[in-house]
DNA sequence: ATAAACATACATTCGTGTATGTATGTTGTC
DNA sequence: GACAACATACATACACGAATGTATGTTTAT
């Protein structure tokens, strides 16, 4: 039953495609390499061809999102912003907008976030999922201390409770939202969510009280 | 072996115990009653003596948590305030420091909103724990309104992107926090990080813009 | 012809649930 | 207050299914 090239990628696809569903729906633990096989409409032997084992699935999802999320939050430091504050602002804005509209995403990001538990079996995951987020913390701190030497912040401000501000907030809305995606407008209220959170800060260091 | 009642309530607390603590480390999904038995020190006879199933000691947990918290809120609730924002601002510090200085909710709140799956097996537990959000969803926004009528917040504002925001946030504190304890300074920040929040909600109804 | 791309079959482990055994606390009775 | 009679609080043993990993068979592209 040797298929050509373009079938065994398509196949594979078709793999991770019904992986991520089942993931999302019911949770990484509680999902079984048969159920995926059956949901793909293939054998275990297909999975086992093509993956090592459930982790490396996961792993597949893990790679496949989080390449061109760099890329874009790397590109967009690039380009030099006279509003470090407000740059970053619209970056969480556009991340929150973009996962509201794309439904793959939404899947994907799901089952990293909440539908997974990085127990020993998902460790070799986990060190790449914690290492994304000390750079994306890496980052966030890089803005604030612009906005301090570009004046927007007033001198001497400590960046830390911020980035956390930001950070938890951030985690909150992905957590929040995927796990109900139908009981929030995400995408009407991206914009004023972000606003508040952004507004607050700069009220909080310039004027406290 | 039959042992006197306090030292059969006793190897229950403990086998909670066990429980709660493999639970928070290793996931929910991830532990299996045999474990637990080893931990606690009994057999899996003592645990199916005490629980009906590995959910139903799940749910111990919840309710353990969930029945003191409630009355702490609506407690507070009773107690009429001039300032309805700033009561609710500090009922959420309140309840994030509380949370810092507590293990053992720590390691509660871990188990039940990042170190499990809420699938069919703990289908029950999960109705409750929506009704639970359901019911302060509804606080929050009661809040707000009191403050709209209040004056605090100008008339004409629409509530729900300011619980929104609240929810959110709190949501990714904790969220945050509990999935690695020792890397934040909650107890030293959740003044800061609330007031973060609360003052751009102002700020941004005030003055849009 | 040979190796890719699977399907099939099998062995093994692991976890659950339940049935049963058993020693001890508890209770009523005289 | 002593002693059955019974219920309690477990421990032990067993049966069962589910999931995993692997070994092997089969077909077909190249």
């Amino acid at each position: 039953m040797k298929r050509t090239k373009d079938e065994a990628e398509q196949t594979k696809a078709g793999i991770l495609d019904a992986a991520v569903e089942l993931f999302a729906e019911k949770g990484f633990a509680n999902t079984s390499l048969t159920e995926i096989a059956k949901k793909a409409e293939v054998t275990r032997g297909a999975i086992y061809w093509h993956f090592k084992n459930k982790a490396e699935i996961f792993d597949a999802l893990h790679e496949s999102l989080f390449v061109p999320l760099t890329d874009m939050i790397l590109s967009d430091m690039n380009e030099e912003h006279e509003q470090p504050l407000h740059q970053l602002q619209q970056l969480c804005v556009k991340s929150l907008t973009d996962l509201a509209t794309n439904y793959r995403k939404q899947l994907v990001m799901k089952v990293l976030m909440v539908q997974c538990i990085y127990g020993e079996e998902l460790a070799c995951a986990k060190q790449k999922h914690d290492a994304r987020k000390r750079e994306s913390l890496k980052l966030f701190s890089l803005y604030i201390e612009k906005a301090i030497k570009n004046g927007t912040l007033p001198q001497g401000t400590d960046p830390e409770p911020i980035v956390m501000t930001i950070c938890f907030f951030m985690k909150g809305v992905f957590v929040e939202f995927l796990n109900d995606t139908a009981a929030y407008n995400l995408e009407a209220n991206a914009e004023i969510l972000v606003r508040h959170v952004f507004e607050g800060i700069l009220n909080c260091s310039s004027g406290p009280r």
